[in-house]
RNA sequence: GGCGCGGUAGCCAAGUGGUAAGGCAGAGGUCUGCAAAACCUUUAUUCGUGGGUUCGAUUCCCACCCGCGCCUCCA
């Protein structure tokens, strides 16, 4: 079963391999780095993480480089207000987004460049650009020109009345010469940090930013690009022209855009008070699994509703994923049931067509969570053996190797030596009847984070995560 | 106005031209000292609305309504 993946510039699925056979080479719009990230922003790192495991789990290998923007308008401008200089100012959001990741085991990216550590590369490429013949210049600053470039739009598809209709001007660009036209490099203005090069003194345009890290680690054509909708225009669109001006080849064969997160069904904004950071909702208590979990489980093409109650149920839903994979160590004294080695195969199959289709990620956890009633069933009716539960385990890892929530996040734990006691303390007491006595430790150890559970061969205990 | 994504049970959500996966929540039961976990049973004659095509549509076509996004910085 072949991978497909929908591609915006096709707007269809089509089947994906990398073009050397061998190596995916992709490139993420990171973040930019003028504030903490919110969870619509974690929504699409989640679904780029999904993406690069799947992409290893079929067999490839994966080169993926993700940029962080530190210099761009908003960071000038925060920077400024606070009197430090941009790079004191961004440390600390580089360091959040960071932490971040780890809380939500988002792999950290190959490469990580920083807009900032690429100039050279970006005045390059403008130069290429220029000697191409789709630049200009005014005041300073020098521009892309749309006008020259017939294939411009073709991402987004959008028509140039339509952009010319919907654009505002803004104050300092009306040394534009079409409302279309981008900044490749701003003129340097006083007070704002800039670098020399043959435009004059100035700084990169956002757009330009990952052109050049992006060819520069995976070069000119590359497998996959990655973004939020909201990126493919003008960002995207911007990236192609001005790469596939410069070099006269296609820039990126596949374009994968994210939807976006609603929190209640509406569009997340401070305003309305429905803004999250992953720390605010930490804050409240909600565990990182459950997070990754819920950003992860809704098909990335699908706008995700973020509810508290969906927040709920991804915390259940990782539980009942743990209680098997623990019910799974367990030893296994029934013959091996050839029904159980089907219900196997046929959920290892489903499971791996479904993230095959797209990531469809919904369709993968049914088919996980179908095994598992299945494999109960078959357990509490004696028809799984030893194999079946290694297979269990099997399909259960390979599922986490994509979806990375089986495992508790760690935190300050009681020594397991000191449950155990308490535990055959518990035991006396229940053999005694003093179940006031019992009740007040398993209360106690709840609070500590840690489950009891009583069964015939005797108390058997967990972390809670 | 232009360009898109989506509307499936209380909530989240998969899916198909042939009669609705899965998770959460709810109800009843088994088990337990009570729980927890697990298991069993149960919860959409119906897939935004109205038409059309078809033997048959939730799935294809048309129109409309609603939510969200992009067209300006934005995941």
């Amino acid at each position: 079963m072949a991978f497909k993946l929908y591609n915006s510039l096709s707007r269809r699925t089509e089947a994906f391999e990398p073009a050397d056979g061998e190596t995916v080479r992709m490139y993420s719009c990171g973040p930019t780095v003028y504030n903490y990230v919110h969870i619509g922003n974690l929504r699409t790192f989640a679904f780029q993480d999904i993406l690069r495991r799947h992409l290893r789990q079929s067999g490839w290998k994966l080169r993926h480089v993700m940029n962080v923007t530190d210099v761009e308008d908003k960071i000038i401008a925060a920077a400024a207000r606070k009197g430090v200089p941009i790079g004191d100012y961004t440390r600390q959001f580089v360091d959040a987004f960071f932490e971040d990741c780890r809380l939500l085991r988002l792999e950290r990216p190959d490469e990580v460049p920083a807009a900032t550590d690429h100039i050279p590369e970006m005045i390059t490429l403008v130069k290429r650009i220029e000697r191409a013949g789709h630049t200009y210049r005014n005041a300073g600053s020098t521009y892309f020109r749309i006008a020259g470039w017939e294939r411009y739009g073709r991402l987004s598809r959008l028509e140039a009345s339509g952009i010319k209709a919907g654009a505002r001007v803004d104050a300092d660009e009306y040394d534009k010469e079409d409302a279309r036209d981008f900044v490749l490099w701003k003129a340097a203005r006083d007070g704002e940090p800039s670098w020399q090069s043959p435009f004059g003194p100035g700084r990169p345009g956002w757009h330009l930013e990952c052109s050049a890290m992006a060819m520069a680690y995976l070069g000119e054509t590359f497998d996959i690009h990655t973004g939020g909708v909201d990126l493919q225009f003008p960002h995207h669109e911007n990236e192609i022209a001005q790469s596939e001006s410069a070099t006269g080849r296609p820039f990126v064969r596949f374009w994968v855009h994210a939807e976006h997160l609603l929190v209640d069904g509406k569009k997340m904004a401070k305003s309305m008070g429905n803004f999250y950071t992953l720390r605010d909702l930490l804050d409240q208590g909600w565990s990182p699994d459950a997070i990754r979990y819920l950003l992860v489980a809704t098909p990335y093409r699908k706008q995700l509703n973020f509810t508290f109650d969906g927040l709920r149920g991804a915390a259940k839903a990782i539980e009942r994923l743990r209680n098997f994979g623990r019910r799974l160590d367990g030893t296994f004294a029934a013959p091996h049931s050839e029904a159980s080695t089907g219900m196997f195969e046929a959920a290892l199959a489903q499971y791996r067509s479904a993230l095959d289709d797209d990531l469809n990620t919904a369709g993968a956890l049914g088919a996980v969570f179908e095994y598992i009633r299945s494999a109960h069933a078959a357990m509490d009716q004696g028809a799984f053996g030893p194999r079946n539960a290694a297979e269990g385990r099997r399909l259960l890892a390979e599922f986490d190797a994509v979806f990375d929530v089986m495992e508790p996040a760690s935190l300050e734990r009681l020594a397991s030596e000191r449950i155990d006691e308490l535990v055959r303390e518990r035991a006396a007491a229940r053999k005694a009847r003093d179940f006031a006595r019992a009740d007040a430790i398993r209360n106690s150890l709840a609070e500590s984070g840690v489950a009891l559970r009583d069964t015939p061969n005797g108390t058997e205990w967990h972390y809670m995560d």
